[in-house]
RNA sequence: GGCCCGGUGGCAGAGUGGUUAUGCAGAGGACUGCAAAUCCUUGUACAUCGGUUCGAUUCCGGUCCGGGCCUCCA
């Protein structure tokens, strides 16, 4: 039993060995400021996966998610709704929580905000101006990049390639072109907290850094987050760091997810194509998401459609007609083959291929059961399932049961016709029927 | 311009130097008043051009195409 993951850092699969007897895990959370879209979604179901095969593997496993609520896109927020950054960070923080619990996301150990370790942030700073890494200029406080030789390290890119390619004015008071700011100052109308510099707010990587050494301490063994994060914030997260803890490295395996796109682009807010959680969840379960997500390995590009959460809903509704009602599940231990293809990076189109072909057996639904676990999908049961989906769709069950009975008493008559249509008409609404011997069922057909 | 990642059957998406991925959709059959569901059967794909090899979708190189990062971003 040995997991092997993909460490951006080696560009490798690498067999993963923990540092010490607790697994340390970061992963970079959300920017409270808006509802939660399908992208931020990945990164929390990928670590989610993660660490339920960790938790399976080693005794003792920490997870960290942080919520970073304060952002000048927050403050932004707040200005245009004339409320506190902290309505708005409250606001989000609560909507992204709920959303990551119907996509079936077990909640981290620890979920620290950077409002309450503003004190660290202030101290970690301190440490990086007295090793001369970091400088004040203007009443900011600066990294200084040539201060670190490594940079570039986890990116793979050299200093001087990517001030070639730079696209964006360099601020005049920087010693050099790539130095990023640790601390600015806060206007009058501005949140901001006192520090040995004068009134002002932390600048955006140095709170992940903080807070890793806060929870976790100066080496954790695997820090998670979306593939745009590697530059700049991981490599500036590195940065800071390691000159704070005299070189010690900040994690030893590094692990990024792919992007999800749509209509093989990005999603962005110019381009309009944004999908939110909420908006999906208007028309299909959380579950149905998640196994839309699981479709595809995390490493690679995901397109997101309609057809996916389809396909997923409609591999759920196969997989719940086999679980059923029963809750009286054996405790076994995951399929071996299943669980070797989530060993092998996180595979888990591989993994749900391995569940489908349990499925295939109905005597063996421990295992199925066992399996479907560690994705985080067939947590209900089939009644519990199926009532989920009326409730999304809102639907007057009693004027149904109404139609069926019409369409029954039409058959025994033999009026095939009038039966026929009643089912038609139904079948407009998305309810399909399915006549047994010991009556007639709906379904709902997506 | 620099740095990355991809291009697999109708769609989604793994994987492999020579043997069925899997799922969804489709087709045929059984069943059914007709359907639905279910069961059975069915599908021979790996961008392109070279190279290595007994043999390449899989390794190497070129080309074309697509995406991402270098600026806030999951």
């Amino acid at each position: 039993m040995n997991l092997n993951i993909f460490n951006t850092l080696s560009k490798k699969l690498e067999s993963f060995k923990p540092l010490g007897d607790t697994v340390k895990v970061y992963g970079c959370g959300p920017t409270v400021y808006n509802h939660p879209h399908i992208g931020n979604a990945r990164p929390a179901v990928v670590g989610d996966i993660l660490v339920r095969i960790l938790r399976n593997l080693f005794k003792k496993v920490v997870y960290v998610r942080n919520i970073t609520d304060i952002d000048d896109k927050i403050n932004k927020k707040a200005k245009e709704e004339n409320v506190t950054i902290e309505v708005i960070a409250l606001k989000y923080t609560k909507i992204y929580q709920e959303n990551m619990r119907t996509l079936n996301v077990l909640p981290p150990d620890i979920e620290p905000t950077v409002t309450q370790n503003i004190h660290s942030v202030i101290k970690m700073i301190s440490t990086l101006l007295e090793k001369k890494n970091a400088y004040e200029a203007e009443n900011h406080i600066l990294f200084h990049v040539p201060s670190f030789k490594n940079y570039g390290d986890l990116s793979k890119r050299k200093k001087d390639e990517m001030i070639e390619g730079a696209r964006v004015e360099v601020a005049p008071y920087k010693k050099d072109p790539m130095d990023f700011v640790l601390w600015k100052p806060s206007k009058e109308d501005q949140v901001g907290w006192e520090s040995p510099w004068g009134r002002g707010r932390p600048g955006w990587h140095i709170e992940c850094s903080s807070m890793i050494e806060t929870y976790l301490g100066e080496t954790i063994d695997i820090h998670l987050g979306g593939n745009d994060l590697i530059f700049p914030h991981h490599e500036n997260e590195i940065a800071q760091s390691n000159c704070a803890h005299n070189g010690k490295p900040l994690s030893k395996y590094w692990l990024h997810n792919g992007f999800i796109s749509m209509d093989k682009e990005k999603m962005s807010k110019s381009v309009g194509n944004i999908i939110l959680i909420n908006d999906i969840l208007k028309k299909y379960t959380g579950e149905t998401v998640r196994l839309a997500m699981l479709s595809a390995h995390y490493k690679q590009p995901l397109n997101w459609n309609e057809k996916i959460l389809i396909q997923a809903n409609k591999n759920l509704e196969n997989l719940y007609d086999i679980i059923g009602d029963d809750k009286n599940y054996k405790f076994v231990p995951p399929p071996k083959k299943f669980f070797n293809a989530l060993l092998n990076d996180l595979n888990t189109p591989e993994a749900l291929k391995e569940l489908y072909e349990l499925s295939k057996d109905k005597n063996n639904k421990d295992q199925l059961k066992s399996a479907a676990n560690y994705l985080g999908i067939l947590q209900l049961t089939q009644t519990e399932w199926i009532e989920q989906k009326k409730k999304i769709k809102n639907l007057d069950e009693k004027k149904i049961d109404k139609l069926i009975s019409d369409r029954d008493k039409a058959r025994k008559e033999k009026k095939f016709d009038e039966a026929d249509k009643i089912r038609n008409e139904l079948a407009i609404d998305g309810i399909i029927l399915e006549d047994s011997p010991t009556g007639t069922k709906w379904r709902i057909s997506n």
